[in-house]
DNA sequence: TTGTACGCGTTATCAG
DNA sequence: CTGATAACGCGTACAA
């Protein structure tokens, strides 16, 4: 190290990547000039910008982004986590939420920011800064709420940007965007019930945040044709094909003979469909099911599902736009997308 | 804020987030301690380490990762991507990438490091180097070559610390991790033609690195039989269900009648019995149909798929220990992973 | 419009 | 084993 420094030029550049000084020498100005003129400030001349962005980029220039970001204090990278407080095991790569995370890393890119992907299974004190990475993310955006609801208030009390797709709760401290679950829930036991289904079953986990209203919405459906709810038709099930598919054969198992199946997820639903299969059981001849989302697999399935539609492109759109503005400290609302009944052949 | 400034206190923290110099007068130790203990030095005695950890707890301090990369040139942060040269859509969601993705963030969070997720449609120069995003990752993990092989060699050759799934290719200046894919057309095919098929058409792109293998075998098992393979049976699709479904409906309208079909992975091939049930003919009687990957979906489609298991959790913990090694300048080869038939109802 | 000077929060070197 | 000190590479008041 020492003998190389002795035979050190003034052309001689030598440390691997170039930093600003390198293109301050080359353009003939002063650093301050490259990081303005790199930052397409308006208070440099444009003769000079365009020259130092010029040489900066033939000379494959790039800026440091620890220095940048020590600085000034933002990193271009948005942090995007699942919560699975509730989930045995990891489902990250459940169709659903890989839809999400392709249209989020989408919209996150074309704006210029990258995506920092974490799975947060063990919910220990401050999960949700760890996210952060301590700076090293500008922002958090949460796919579903999971059983997070306070920690997530407190961490957006303490001024983290931070927004959630899922269900619009009481005393929510930071914006959300979600469908409104329980005209979700509504328009698919709706359905099932025109179509005649009386012992409609309810396949999911009624507890979670985003579930309980399509549970209430099952409900509400099943009130306004004089039905209560059977305990026997309610199916807790993680949001995972085999689960779902040895719940619905428990059921079955137990003597339950449902005629109408609530899948709260096309997943959900194509586990209860193979359950079915297996007992001899028809669909939609013998029963009917209609699962939530329409993931890509739900049109092509054996039957189709019939399902209720989510529109995770505006979802993932409306995310970014509110964390950034959150980022920049503007007041940010919460948004209910509205949900749409899409008729195939399994319901 | 100046209001709060002036009501400061000796007692005060006030700057929010801690940093190394707080905990050290805490502790009543210098930064260098500090630093030393946190980072479980050794050097430091056991006593004071566990103290200055504790204190440091307690305080939910956390580390500068910005301050600590610009001096440490390391990030923790690896840069996931996959290259679509070939694709026209996002394919981000494909059941095969999430699968990779997932089982990739659990390695990778699993060892202390965090993921960033890219996905790199135009290849213009420089975007493997783009993915380091200029130091904000140590090292990048490609999940397929596409068609970049060449590009890839130079970012290795440049010193890049680059892994990537895949096959492996001729000068390979990156280790890579991937299915013995000739095999696996070979088992594939095998199969099919011990079931008394013969004309069986073949569905992927067979200029891809890793699918051309896959071309290979199957040539290699027709062969085998004195077969030559028809080319009015080879359908060029993308890795998506649409695409696939349309591919095989086009080639049924063109009069093809294939007893058999490999489809290179199971989402094609579920596009394509789609294709088949809506001309009327049924899997198997009519067709067979075998996929590759063994994805979650595949027990559960109907019916369900006979395939080539491609394994994933092996190939993703190698991916990272690769590309760990490579960042620790250690000498990485290529590792080829076997191939599994797993038979089902489709063929 | 441009340059000077300083500091962001850490780690590494070196001396004690 | 511990502490002082000097970078790391950039952004930004402030001065010119």
């Amino acid at each position: 190290m020492s003998p190389r420094k002795s035979i050190k030029t003034a052309t001689e550049p030598l440390h691997g990547p170039l930093q600003m000084s390198d293109i301050a020498r080359m353009a003939g100005v002063s650093e301050s000039t490259v990081s303005r003129a790199l930052a397409n400030n308006p208070a440099v001349a444009a003769r000079t910008r365009a020259l130092v962005q010029k040489i900066a980029a033939d000379a494959g220039y790039r800026i440091n982004p620890a220095a940048r970001s020590l600085r000034s204090k933002r990193t271009g990278i948005v942090s995007v986590a699942v919560p699975l407080a509730h989930q045995r095991a990891q489902h990250l790569y459940d169709p659903f939420m890989m839809t999400m995370l392709a249209l989020l890393a989408d919209e996150l890119t074309s704006r210029g920011y990258s995506m920092l992907l974490s799975k947060v299974a063990k919910h220990q004190d401050g999960w949700i800064e760890d996210l952060l990475n301590g700076g090293q993310a500008d922002g958090v955006i949460l796919i579903g709420q999971s059983f997070e609801h306070e920690a997530i208030n407190r961490a957006a009390q303490g001024g983290l940007a931070i927004v959630a797709w899922g269900e619009q709760l009481a005393d929510q401290a930071y914006p959300s965007v979600g469908s409104d679950n329980q005209l979700g829930g509504l328009l698919a036991t709706r359905h099932l019930l025109e179509h005649g289904r009386r012992r409609i079953a309810f396949l999911g986990d009624e507890r979670l945040p985003e579930i309980a209203p399509r549970f209430a919405g099952y409900r509400r459906a099943l009130a306004e044709q004089g039905l209560t709810p059977d305990r026997t038709l309610l199916v807790r099930t993680e949001f995972e094909l085999d689960d779902a598919y040895r719940a619905v054969k428990a059921m079955l198992a137990k003597g339950a003979r449902p005629d109408g199946i609530f899948a709260v997820s096309d997943v959900i639903a194509v586990g209860a469909i193979r359950a079915l299969a297996d007992a001899g059981l028809r669909v939609p001849q013998d029963v009917s099911v209609i699962g939530f989302d329409d993931i890509a697999l739900a049109a092509y399935s054996h039957p189709s599902l019939t399902t209720i539609r989510q529109d995770l492109a505006l979802g993932a759109r409306l995310l970014v736009d509110k964390l950034i503005a959150r980022c920049a400290n503007l007041p940010v609302d919460t948004t209910v997308i509205a949900p749409q009944l899409i008729v195939r052949e399994s319901a």
